[in-house]
DNA sequence: GCAATAGTGTCTTTAAGACACTATCAT
DNA sequence: ATGATAGTGTCTTAAAGACACTATTGC
């Protein structure tokens, strides 16, 4: 028998043979009028030249999680970090990648379109794809199926807590959010019902500013700093 | 500009440094009236001596995705296949293990206690231990933070869903339902709410048999195969 | 019959759905 | 003043909470 010390003095990881380690991020964010997801066009192999997930092997010298790793590649894409970031599954097997064995980890995030479009235009090989234009482009790997399995989460967040604000601007009115919550869910939602969940959240304050957006002016407000997202005990659109 | 074909040939993964790469598993039962995780005692290093959770690496020759390697571990130990398998996180950085930069997959599963008993009492050193009892021993790695997240999100999902369902012999009563509910949730719930929820989801069929458990005999109900969980669009115990 | 557990009926409560209403602003 | 969007009031509805009630069984 002998001593942690001892064992891992001796231990070498590259013995067993191991699987690719990867994470992805699938981005979303609302432009006119319409849910899209940042794709990469793929610069070299595999899967060259077709759109993938943002995302890359974890650098361990620098990572101190997989967090990590997701937030890096997304700041290189944006310019900036996402409001939101959650894990959302891994994706793994031998036939996913083709150089073997593969598993990645992957993220969903959420951004307003306006706090990268400046960056995102200077980056080449980033693009924002509308949900709805997925299925016209060539997709790398499994990562249509990445991002519908992110779509799903975040729809049935979206029923059940407002987590639609974190795509919205800083500041924002009360219907951005129901128009967010909209294109996001795929149909109408009672006003009503969103406002009474805005003030029971406790998540938002106002800013004393107000826009006019074609009629009536509408209060600004913003998200409370180091206030935690509000999970309520039913869903909208129950049915 | 090389073909995919040819810079597969020529690629070599073990060129970058890259994590250790595990799978565990969090499985749960109900013994005695106590919501239990199964345990193994580490019979090599590092972390010899302490409980860890059932897992380790990934067979790449074998296993064709990381559900096939919780599910291989767990069977190692138990003997059978759980009824619920449902992937809950990842955890990774490089002071979990200290070998070095590691990433674990966790799952969490549920299982009829009678369904491995034997065999795990035939495994020496896999155990159950009560929930309330984990402070008292000593876990291996970050095995404490990983399945306190696995006990979050089973009561999470007992509030919306029947999963305790899973962890209840092939035939059961409503009674014991609700007691399992009970113990998960660590209160009591009201058994009107259960039954209405017991009705709606469709999960269950009777099997004609009943038993006596006390006094009036109770009927016994089985999941119907190949039906889906259901999930309600709201939560028990709301508060 | 009695005690104990199985199972039902039904009123209350909570939060969403529906939708009419009032308020404010640009023109 | 008008029309448009902001924002409120309030009735209805769906499903959970509370709890009293009846049913069945072993003793």
């Amino acid at each position: 028998m002998i001593s942690e010390a001892e064992y891992l003095k001796n231990y070498d990881a590259s013995r067993f043979p191991a699987p690719l380690v990867t994470v992805d991020s699938v981005l979303f964010t609302l432009h006119q009028g319409a849910l899209c997801v940042l794709m990469v066009k793929r610069a070299s192999q595999p899967q060259q030249g077709r759109w993938g997930l943002p995302g890359g092997f974890i650098d361990i010298a620098r990572d101190t999680s997989t967090r990590a790793t997701a937030l890096r590649k997304l700041t290189e894409k944006t310019g900036v970090s996402p409001s939101w970031l959650e894990q959302l599954d891994t994706f793994s097997g031998p036939q996913r990648d083709p150089r073997g064995w593969s598993l990645t980890v992957a993220w969903y995030a959420l951004i307003a379109w306006a706090d990268c479009a400046p960056h995102i235009a200077s980056v080449s090989d980033a693009r924002w794809i509308a949900v709805s234009e997925l299925e016209k482009i060539e997709l790398a790997f499994d990562h249509g199926a990445i991002i519908q399995a992110a779509l799903h989460r975040l729809r049935q967040k979206t029923m059940y807590s407002l987590l639609p604000a974190y795509c919205l601007p800083e500041t924002f009115t009360q219907s951005q959010l129901q128009e967010a919550t909209e294109i996001i869910l795929g149909q109408s939602i009672q006003r009503k019902s969103l406002i009474r969940r805005f003030e029971a959240s406790g998540m938002f304050e106002e800013t004393g500013e107000s826009v006019a957006t074609g009629a009536r002016k509408a209060r600004l407000w913003r998200r409370k700093p180091n206030v935690d997202i509000h999970l309520f005990s039913r869903n909208l659109l129950a049915d």
